[in-house]
DNA sequence: AAGATTTGACCCTG
DNA sequence: CAGGGTCAAATCTT
């Protein structure tokens, strides 16, 4: 289980990352002796005031926080160029309008169309581009999320069809969210997952109550995978949430023998804490989803408030969550 | 009966 | 124009 962060990038900017990775690391060392040494500070009388030791270290701190922030923007900035590079699923960039919208054409060809089929003009938007990210897996592993499939379509080159799935609160809620998956490998069997868009939906009929309670569902799983991470919610990416998937079909027809996939699948959704394996893969995608939500902001994708409020940006989640990828 | 899936056609992008 | 994404009627499932 992988996500598809850029495998192949060129040794220079390999190198250019491990560069900034390890300037930022050092950025980290001088903070944590910084933090310590005011910690000290305050709990040795001996020297001037605590004030003053504190006066002299905020700034310092101020400064080792901005030149952390300097080195995650970079990397972000330089790996999510490579990843544009890599891969046409990868996040994209910017985000143009998120329905599209109808081309300019609208009205002229209207007496062109066939008469027998139902005219759709106009009812068609599809999604130029939209914050994607990508999940392999040898298993259709639940992400939380109930999904309707919407369509399967033979791909070029490719051994399986693609299945195409959208949120099931699409219509009653609103919610873009769609993913497309696709078996790449038959033995051992492999899957790749594609989700574009991000859920503004509430699951409403599948959260307990116990979850929808004050605080929201995803920030114990969030806590877990991330562990220092400072992410609130799960809306923008489904892998975090804890709730079961709905999906059907779709593990039928995938895996007609497999019973240990499929109980894979059916399993209780504590398994997505627990499971050391999975955490790596939600550390991987929620890394991707932050990355596009950061680099998205300036576009005017946001879906809404939900979906930005998703996301703490404090410099802890970045410079954690970075230490994981490279 | 309601909701989900199937499937062929439509539509958009490159 | 080809390939891929989406729609919606027909069909299936619960």
């Amino acid at each position: 289980m992988e996500c598809t962060w850029p495998e192949s990038l060129p040794s220079s900017k390999k190198k250019a990352i491990e560069e900034l990775v390890e300037g930022r690391d050092i950025a980290n060392q001088l903070r944590s002796l910084l933090s310590k040494s005011a910690g000290d500070n305050n709990n040795n009388n001996n020297n001037n005031n605590n004030n003053n030791n504190k006066n002299m270290a905020a700034p310092a701190e101020d400064l080792v926080v901005k030149i952390l922030k300097s080195f995650t923007n970079s990397l972000l900035i330089l790996k999510n160029a490579e990843a544009d590079e890599v891969s046409q699923i990868q996040a994209n960039t910017h985000v143009t309008n998120w329905n599209g919208g109808p081309k300019s054409s609208e009205s002229s060809e209207e007496s062109s169309r066939s008469t027998t089929h139902k005219d759709r003009r106009g009812c068609y938007k599809r999604r130029k581009t939209a914050q994607s990210w990508t999940k392999e897996s040898p298993n259709l592993t639940d992400d939380g999320h109930a999904w309707r499939k919407y369509g399967q379509k033979v791909i070029l080159n490719a051994k399986f069809p693609r299945h195409y799935y959208r949120c099931t609160h699409k219509h009653d809620q609103g919610c873009q969210a769609t993913k497309h998956v696709q078996r790449i490998h038959d033995d051992p069997p492999k899957y790749r997952s594609t989700y574009i868009g991000h859920h503004t939906c509430r699951n409403f009929l599948k959260v307990p109550e116990l979850f929808l309670d004050s605080s929201p569902p995803s920030d114990s799983s969030m806590l877990l995978s991330f562990d220092n991470s400072t992410i609130t919610s799960k809306e923008d990416n489904p892998f975090f949430s804890p709730f079961q998937s709905s999906i059907k079909q779709e593990y039928k027809e995938e895996i007609p023998s497999d019973h240990t996939d499929i109980a894979h699948i059916q399993s209780s959704s504590s398994d997505y804490l627990v499971s050391p394996d999975r955490t790596v893969a939600f550390e991987s995608l929620g890394h991707m989803s932050v990355l596009s939500s950061t680099l998205d902001s300036d576009n005017g994708d946001v879906i809404s408030g939900d979906m930005m409020g998703s996301v703490d940006f404090s410099d802890d989640f970045l410079i954690d969550d970075f230490s994981l990828q490279v």
